[in-house]
DNA sequence: GCTCGGTCTTGACAGTTGTCAAGACTTTCC
DNA sequence: GGAAAGTCTTGACAACTGTCAAGACCGAGC
């Protein structure tokens, strides 16, 4: 709509078009998905939180589940370098600690929908088959991207890390739900300050008595 | 049917057996929605797991939501004391951990239905408002439960907890969540043999470096 | 200008859902 | 035995869902 065409349209792969809408139409799909949860959403619903009626996404996705697993995918591209920037940035352990308990609360209180929806996502996978492949790789890029941060802060203490990437991914993931849930439900502000609170008492945990 | 009804039909109070009812009825939904989650259970579907018809729902119920909580509490109440055995029989902190461990790996596998039914409870509560409630009152519950196991862990170990009881039930949890995960989608003995591994690494570190 | 391929809307379909009313069946009590 | 209260079944309703087909719209190329 803006005046980037010119004479012509800006020559674009159909292939491109294609994809872009099925972007488009993905991004209305987590933003309806964030607000509703996984089980409320309707085709209908995502159809009206975009400029499309409910019939196009037929026309770009055979299938509700295929629609649902692009959306997945899409998302994850999204958040799997959020904290790659505290990685690189930090010098001390106690600044890589700050900047990290930080990055979680901002992305709490910023993408707090999604969030849910993830969490919705990871469950459902535990009731529906169609779901399992998508969860499994994004739990695993996360448990990743937990690993990174956790063997940064070792390398910056001057340590080695004393859990295995699960254990680390699981207790951390433990608590930033627990946060979710009590910034959803109960006291937002407790939510942040306790996370803070975790996150500095767990780090230190996660590392060998230094030698 | 069994003989207990000899002249007459034993005297019940009719709000006893109306609750009989509901527990009956709560039994069978808590069955369907462990097999097919909060999303995917239907009232009819429900009805078709136990010897009713699918309208005698609203006779005893005024709304789904109505029997959907009354399921939760009711589920609470079986689950709450689950490891107080493994507290009261302990008498050292190795001993403990390994009845805990155990205890954790068979709920674990005999009840994964019901747990990840609680995980999707609880994940839907954050969508729901009408589940707010029971969700933080078992939320606090199963804190309190873990919070038992851990502080007579420090005292078997002469030592302090050096945890909240919030982030002692977040870390444990996660751990736990995971190995459901695991156990459910890719490697259930792989997912055992971690957890166990998991809470004997964890739980130690719950404690203050002894004095 | 006019066709043509791609894009999108509209309307309909069959199935499922929560809800509820009407009545049949059962138990209790006189 | 028969009335009354309690219990349960049946069938229907409106709303909603995923799916899809028929055709309208639109820009590009001859």
């Amino acid at each position: 709509m803006a005046g980037a065409t010119t004479t012509k349209t800006i020559r674009r792969a159909p292939a491109d078009k294609f994809d872009e809408r099925r972007n488009q139409l993905a991004e209305s799909a987590l933003r309806t998905l964030g607000e509703l949860g996984y089980a409320r959403t309707s085709l209908r619903e995502i159809a009206n939180n975009s400029e499309f009626s409910h019939g196009v996404v037929h026309y770009y996705f055979s299938d509700k589940t295929e629609l649902i697993v692009y959306c997945v995918r899409y998302y994850k591209a999204q958040c799997v370098r959020r904290y790659d920037g505290v990685v690189a940035d930090s010098t001390t352990p106690a600044e890589l600690l700050d900047a990290f308990a930080a990055k979680l609360v901002e992305t709490l209180q910023d993408e707090a929908p999604m969030h849910r929806l993830w969490y919705d996502l990871r469950t459902q996978s535990m009731f529906e088959e169609t779901l399992r492949e998508a969860v499994l790789m994004i739990d695993q890029t996360l448990e990743d991207m937990i690993w990174r941060v956790v063997s940064r802060y070792a390398e910056l203490s001057g340590a080695e890390v004393a859990m295995t990437p699960a254990a680390a991914y699981g207790v951390l993931d433990g608590l930033f739900q627990q946060a979710l849930l009590t910034y959803l439900l109960a006291d937002p502000q407790a939510a942040l300050d306790e996370l803070v609170g975790q996150v500095h008492a767990l780090m230190p945990l996660t590392l060998s008595p230094h030698t």
